[in-house]
DNA sequence: AAAGGAAGTGAATGTTGATTCAGTTTTTGA
DNA sequence: TCAAAAACTGAATCAACATTCACTTCCTTT
C-alpha cells in the first residue's frame, strides 16, 4: 500500500519528468518552435497528459521558468555560500556562470535565449526569480563598495544589470556559436573579470 | 504623366509605410503578438496588400530587421566620422545609444528585445547588418589598443560582446520600465562609461 | 473618355497546433 | 480478487492566423 506521501512523490515525479522533458526540448528547438507533442513525446507521454499536471502552455512555461531559476539560484548561493570579500564574490560569481554552462547547457540557453523573451509571450508575466538573480550581483557590488574594494561613485542598481547583460551576452554567443572551443568560454569569463575588476577598483582621482 | 521613376518612387513609399507601420506594432505588442492584420491596419491597407510587396511574413521581418539595423548603423556612423581617438569614440558610442533611445525608441526596443531572437523565430537567418554593428564597436576597441588608450591584454571581440551586452540590458531595463526618469538613462550612460573608460585603461601591474 | 493594366481589397481557404474528453488502463483499498 | 477511483490516452474539436484569389477601384495612355 503506497501512502499518501508517497502518492503525491509519484505524481511530483511525472510533473518533474515532463517540466524536464520540457527544458531539453524548449533549450533544442527555441521558443517558437516548441510544441505539445513535442514535450509530450519527449516526455514519453500522451499530449493530454500534460494537462493533467498544468493548465495550459503558458503555466507549463511559467512553472518551467521558475524550476530553471530557482535551480540556478541555489547553484549561485551555494558557490558564493562562505566568502566574505567581495572581489572573491565577484569571481566565483563569474566562475560559476562557467561550470553552469557546462553542467546544464540547456538551462543556460533558456536563461539566455528564452527568458527575456517571457514577458513578450506570457503576457504580463514577470518571473520574480529573476529579480533575485540580479539582486545577488547587487549586493556583491554593495558589499565592495562597503568593504571599500569597489569605487563608490556607480549606482549599483545600474551596475548589476550592466554585469548580468555583459555576462549574458557573452553566454549567449558561446551557446550559439558552433561550441567548439572550450578555450572561448574561459577567455570570456577573463576578460569580463579583468574588466570589472579594474574598472571596479577605488578611483585615484575624480 | 508619371515617369517610370516616380512610380518605383510612389511603389517604395508604399513599400516603406507598411515596414513602418510594422516597425511601431512589432516595438508595441511585441513579436509574438504581431498579427499580419495588425500591420495591415496600422499602415491602412487590407491584409492582402501587404503580400503585394513581401513574399510572407517571414521575408517581411527580415527586410524590417534589415532596415532598422542599416538606420541605426548610419546613425552610429555618421556621429563617430570625424573622431579619431578611440576613448571620444566610445564615448559618443555611448552618448549615440541615448540619443537613438530617445529620438527612435521604437527601433531601440525592436534591437533590444526582439531582433536578438530573429534567429530562433525566422529559421535560418542571421542579420550580417548587427554583425557589422559588433564590429563597430570591436573596431573601436582595436583603435583604442592602437593607440595605447586602451590595455592590450583584453580581446577585443570578446569584449566588445560585452559592451554591447552591458549596454543593451541597460537600454532593455529602461525600455520595460515605466519610463518615467529621464535621468536613469542618462545616469546609466554616466556608470557604463566610467566603468569601461576606467576598466579599459592601460594597467600599471600584470 | 474608354480600354487595359496595375494596385488594392477582404472574405474564403487551409493549416497548424492547443485543448478537450470519451474511452482505456492502472492503481488503490477492502 | 474485485470494484471504484485515479491516471492516462490520442483522435476529434476548435480557434487563430497566414495566405490566396476573384473581384473592385484606380491610373495610364491614347
Amino acid at each position: 500500500m503506497a501512502s499518501k506521501a508517497q502518492k503525491k512523490a509519484a505524481k511530483t515525479k511525472k510533473r518533474e519528468l515532463i517540466l524536464d522533458a520540457a527544458i531539453e526540448v524548449l533549450a533544442e528547438r527555441g521558443f517558437a518552435h516548441t510544441k505539445i507533442r513535442n514535450i509530450a513525446e519527449a516526455a514519453g507521454v500522451a499530449d493530454g497528459t500534460i494537462y493533467l499536471y498544468f493548465k495550459n502552455k503558458d503555466e507549463l512555461l511559467i512553472h518551467l521558468f521558475e524550476d530553471v531559476m530557482s535551480r540556478v539560484l541555489a547553484m549561485f548561493q551555494e558557490a558564493l555560500g562562505d566568502r566574505t570579500r567581495a572581489d572573491e564574490k565577484l569571481k566565483v560569481f563569474l566562475q560559476t556562470q562557467i561550470q553552469m554552462i557546462e553542467k546544464e547547457p540547456s538551462i543556460a540557453k533558456i536563461i539566455s535565449v528564452v527568458l527575456r523573451q517571457s514577458s513578450t509571450f506570457v503576457q504580463d508575466y514577470k518571473n520574480p526569480l529573476f529579480s533575485r538573480y540580479l539582486h545577488l550581483i547587487e549586493e556583491i557590488l554593495v558589499e565592495g563598495i562597503e568593504q571599500k574594494l569597489f569605487r563608490s561613485d556607480l549606482n549599483p542598481e545600474v551596475l548589476s544589470r550592466a554585469v548580468f547583460g555583459a555576462v549574458d551576452e557573452l553566454t549567449l554567443a558561446w551557446l550559439l556559436s558552433s561550441r567548439r572551443e572550450d578555450t572561448s568560454l574561459e577567455q570570456s569569463v577573463q576578460v569580463i573579470t579583468k574588466l570589472l575588476l579594474s574598472g571596479l577598483a577605488p578611483q585615484a582621482e575624480s
